[in-house]
Parts: structure tokens; sequence; C-alpha cells
DNA sequence: TTGCATTCTGAAAGCGCTTTGAACGGGACG
DNA sequence: CGTCCCGTTCAAAGCGCTTTCAGAATGCAA
């Protein structure tokens, strides 16, 4: 059933049917009325493709995804919960192209040949990620979560002040006399452990401190690989007093690591992470309630959506950067050193 | 830059070009260097909308999420990333369009118009799920995971053997002696829960015993909601012996409250948990390592788009279903009852 | 030379929608 | 009575591609 035929049935054209359903005011009310309930009688309901290829809008956003091993992080799927939320909201759909970091280019033209997706968002592009071109290349508005591999300006870009985050968690810890201070960090190429090194490297230089190297671990944000990682930083002749995690997942491996060498969380080892907002997976329930910096990814998400939507608009226009702080919440993993 | 650009100034016909780039036999190899040199030169890319009026095909899959309160969970979200890798090598984009639980024909419809995408998958619709009828109205090729409202087998589908999982579990229980095991089960509109909640009660008539409704607690399958449903269980009169749970996040929950209430977890209480292989979180690392009965919901969902793909290219036809076994793997949180 | 197959290329007809510009009645107005 | 305008409808063009069918050019056999 195609709009041809319903207007033939209708004896009307087929322009008159379009504009019946689409809500255009030049049509008689009475006619829109037949035209609306023959249409949910026949079950009719407009090619997408085809009104897309008329109208120029797909009104769809899209993100191309890096598959590069074992798939999509937790921290992704928070997101996009938060960008399908919106984009249900302003009515877009959000379509998903992945890619392995070789075949790369053609998901990604596949997905921004015009008429597919009206917009663009990336997640978290690593520092010299080969998205970021393609992106330039093509004229399609865009939006960036994460940290940029320029100046943060550059793009229109939303992101944690991972910095900021890990710089007054390091300082609390320093105050409370940290001397020795360890980061759990997320994988090297990402921008957002780039921030969180700066940030905690500059409160322990403002303390007359040090982050040597042999302190910083970086890894995937599971569990096990937090265990690991805590495990050969408590095993070191040099144990920190104090450890910065990426993420929840890391730090209940860095809890269980400490526990296993009889470490009380708190008292032997203050413990602070980033806290995403993973809603199954709370700080405060932690045998020891966890310190966090917190921020929402799921309303970061959210946010993307919509200002991607505005740039579709044309609302928003310049290359706005848009930094959110990090609550730092104070629970029971953090004291003194011994 | 569209085709008729390119083929301008190149001095040849659109059909020429269009024929050269999507690698028809019939074509001058070396005119076809030409072109798609050309091509790449001028950066064309086909438009998307274009190119399925014309073909019919989309080239992608969709999903219709139900956005209830607080969005997707970390289930789906593990299931969408298997589903993503599978349509990233079968060079398939994802659709995602959400929907609340009354604005649901609209964006129903919108992906499900023809030309938008080639084929459907559902992930575990409720009993009476709305998304099920109008996908039986659309002749669109669809596939479901996770229980049906009907018979198993009406419909295309894929899920994992619920019932037998638990059914397994119960046995076990029941076999080290247990006679007062309570189910901490999903949300009960869902399907699942009812099948694990079967084949529990199957397990316990067959040992002569019992599994009362106070015995069954329903809700989100979160770590806090774990915590209250086995504390409320647990400060009964009757406290259980035994645990079954439907998610890791509700079993580490489950644990916290035992452990809170100085029952050892493995000898106070067994506790049994269904692991959907979440690689940011391992059984085998729970303070007393996790029993779990096993299935791999991101294989799942690669499965479910090799099969929608399969049904789209129409190699598969029937409406056949798949069950998966669940693997029962043990670990030290199950024992005798004290 | 003619006939015929083979290889390459092109004109044009869709695909199903939106949208422009024009047409058609029927008051209202002078 | 003619004119203008408003409300309503329609015919047709166009979006950018694929694909059918036909045509041109070439090679080879008869």
């Amino acid at each position: 059933m195609n709009l041809k035929e319903l207007s033939q049935i209708l004896s009307l054209s087929q322009t008159t049917v379009s504009r019946a359903l689409n809500g255009y005011p030049e049509v008689n009310e009475s006619t829109r009325q037949r035209v609306v309930e023959a249409a949910r009688e026949h079950g009719y309901a407009p090619n997408a493709a085809a009104r897309r290829l008329a109208t120029g809008k797909a009104n769809a956003i899209g993100c191309v995804i890096l598959i590069d091993n074992g798939g999509l992080d937790p921290q992704f799927l928070e997101f996009l919960a938060g960008v399908n939320e919106q984009a249900a909201k302003e009515k877009l759909d959000v379509v998903l192209a992945s890619t392995d970091a070789n075949g790369d280019e053609a998901a990604f033209r596949r997905l921004a040949s015009h008429g597919q997706v009206d917009g663009i968002f990336l997640f978290a592009p690593g520092r010299s990620d080969p998205r970021i071109k393609l992106l330039e290349e093509l004229d399609l508005p865009f939006i960036i979560y994460g940290g940029t591999p320029t100046s943060d300006t550059a793009f229109p870009h939303l992101d944690i002040d991972n910095d900021a985050a890990f710089n007054n968690a390091a300082r609390l810890l320093t105050q409370m006399g940290h001397k020795r201070i360890a980061l759990l960090n997320g994988v090297r190429s990402h921008a957002a452990s780039a921030q969180r090194e700066k940030g905690a490297r500059r409160a322990m230089k403002a303390a007359k401190g040090d982050l040597p190297k042999t302190m910083v671990q970086h890894g995937d944000l599971s569990e096990v690989n937090g265990y690991e990682a805590a495990g050969k930083l408590l095993d070191g002749d040099q144990p920190p007093t104090a450890l910065l995690c990426a993420s929840l997942f890391a730090a209940m491996g860095a809890e269980r690591a400490a526990v296993e060498r009889g470490v009380e969380v708190g008292s032997g080892l203050s413990l602070i992470a980033h806290d995403d907002g993973f809603p199954y997976l709370k700080p405060e329930t932690f045998r020891t309630p966890l310190t966090t910096t917190r921020a929402p990814l799921r309303k970061a998400g959210m946010r993307v959506a919509e200002r991607l939507n505005a740039r579709i608009k044309g609302t928003e226009k310049d290359p706005k950067a848009e930094i959110w702080p990090a609550e730092l919440v104070l629970r029971a993993s953090v004291g003194p050193p011994a």
C-alpha cells in the first residue's frame, strides 16, 4: 500500500493525501478525516526512504562504533541509553554502524552518505581517532563526547571534567597526608585517561609530591583488571596508601585485592573511583562505601542528543565546548594513611 | 556530489558509473578504474535514501525499544553488543527506535515502514507486549529474543532455556538437602521470569517440596534490589537456606544482605545466579565464588542478527525456535544446608 | 561483403514521496 | 455583472539512485 494506491482508493490526488497526512493546513478538515481514516484502515505507512529522498531529512542520528575487541563497554552503553532516551523525545531514530579498526571508512561513509542520518555523534574517540578526520570531511552536523585530540573548543563537544575530578580527588588525598597515590586508569589511547592522569599529577605536584609512572596502571575498566592492577601495586615494595580508579568495576576489583591482602579499605588503603551513574551498581553499597567523583553518563548522552539535534535544526551554530563538572562524593573509603 | 555530477565529470552515463561502482561485470576494467578513482577524488558517496528507494533494500535491521523507566538495562545492552558485532560482519546497520509504553505505534511504524529497515528484532518482549501484534501485521522479516507470549514455536525465536537452567539449579539444591529455596526473579511481566519460576517449581515438586509465593521476589535486577529482596527473605520467620538469583547484580546484593546478617554464603546460604556473561563482572571473583547458570547473552545477540539476516535473504524460512541451554557452573557458593 | 555474437555504453523508466505552481469554484465586494 | 480572493484540490516536477532494454562498436566466421 503506497501513496498512489491510497489516493486512488480515495479518488484524491497524491498531493492532497500527502498533505492531509502530514498536517498541512490547506486541506479541508472533513477530507483530512476521511484520509486519515482510510490510511489507518488500509495500514498505510509512508516509505521512509522515499520521504527521505524527497525531503532530505532522515530524522535519525548516527554513531560509528569502533569494535576493537570484546565489543561495547558499559560506559558506552550507559551513554547510549541516554542518547536513545532523548532521541525518542525528539522523535529521532538512532543508527549504529559498527566497524573494526581497519574496515573503518566503509561503515563511516555508509552512515554518513547523505540521507541516512542527519547528524553524527562520536563517543570518546581516541587521541588519534581516524573517525574525526572523516567527520570533518563530511559536512554533516556532529558532536563529540569525550576528549578531542586537539584543542577542546575546536569541535562541538561535551565532556566530563576528568582533569578537575581527579585533581580534586587527589588533592583530598594529599590533604589527608597521602604521599603514595596510585592511579588505576582506563586504556592509554583514551583521551579521558590522559586528562585524569594530568589532574591527579597536578594535585601531587601542588603537594610537593609526585606521581611516578610505576603508580599508573592502564587497562580496560573491568573488575578483573582492577583486581590485577591493584594487586600488582599493593605487592610492590612501595605500595600506595591510596588508589584512584577510573570506574566502579575497577574499584570493585581493587577492593577485592585489598581485602585479600588483609588491607582495610578506608584505613589501610583509601579508594576513590569515578562513578558514571550506572544504575545497577551503586558506590554506597560497597563493602566500604566508596568515595566517588560522580557524573551521570546517561544525562550526558541525553544532552549530546539534544545538542546534536539543535545543530541539525540550526539552533546551535558555533563549535561550542561544554564541560561538565564531576561531584566529589565523600564516603567511608577514604581516610588518612595508616 | 551526486551520481549525475560525477558522471558528467567523467563524460560517462550514470548507468556506467553506477555499474562501475557497484562491481557489475559488464564494465570495462579500465573504465572502472577511472570511475573509482574519480569517485574517491571527489569524495562521492551514494545517497543512501535514493539507493534504498531504488533497490528496496535498506541494509539495516532495527529494534523498537520500550523505555518504561530508567531506560535500558544491562542485559539488553549486552545483547545489543552482540547484535551489533554480527551486524558489522554482515555490513548491516542497526537502527534503534525508542518509544514509551503509550506512544508505541508511532515509533514502530516509523521504523517498520518499508525502506527504513529490512528486518526487526525484539528483545525479551513482555507476556502481552503490544509490539508483537504490530510485528505480525507488517510483513517484515523478524525474530524475537526471549519468551514469546504464546507457543514457543509460533514465531522465529531464540531463547535461553531459563526453565531448564533454574530447574537444574533448584534440583542441585534439593539434592543437597535444601527445603526452603527462594527465588529472586526479574520483573513479573517478563516471560523469562515465568520460565525460571516454572523450572524451579518443578524441581521443588519433584523433591516433594514446595515453592511458596512468599519465597518469590520480583524486581529489576540491580544490586540494590537484590539486597533488599534478599534482606526481606532472610528476615522472615522461615528464612531460605538457598537463593536463586536471576542476575549477577542481584546476587551481589543478596551476598551483601547475607554478609550483613552474619550469614556465610555457601554454608549458611547457598547462592546460584544466572550469568549473562557480562564481561566486566565475573562470578568467580565474588567474595564466595558464585555458582551460576551461564549463557552468554552477547553470543545470543550475534546469533539473532545472523538469523534475522538469513530471514531477510530468504535462507531461513519457517518460524524456527532455537532454545539454548545454560551451563550450570559449580563454584563455592553452594553447599548443603546448615 | 554480410551476418552474428560479444563487449561495452547509454537513454529512460521507475522507486514513493514532497512540493511548486496552477486551476477551479464559490462567495464577497465594488 | 465583473472582479478579486480565499479555500481547496490537482498535475507534474524532482529527489538520486538502479536497472531494463536498446544501441554502438568490435571481432570473427562464413
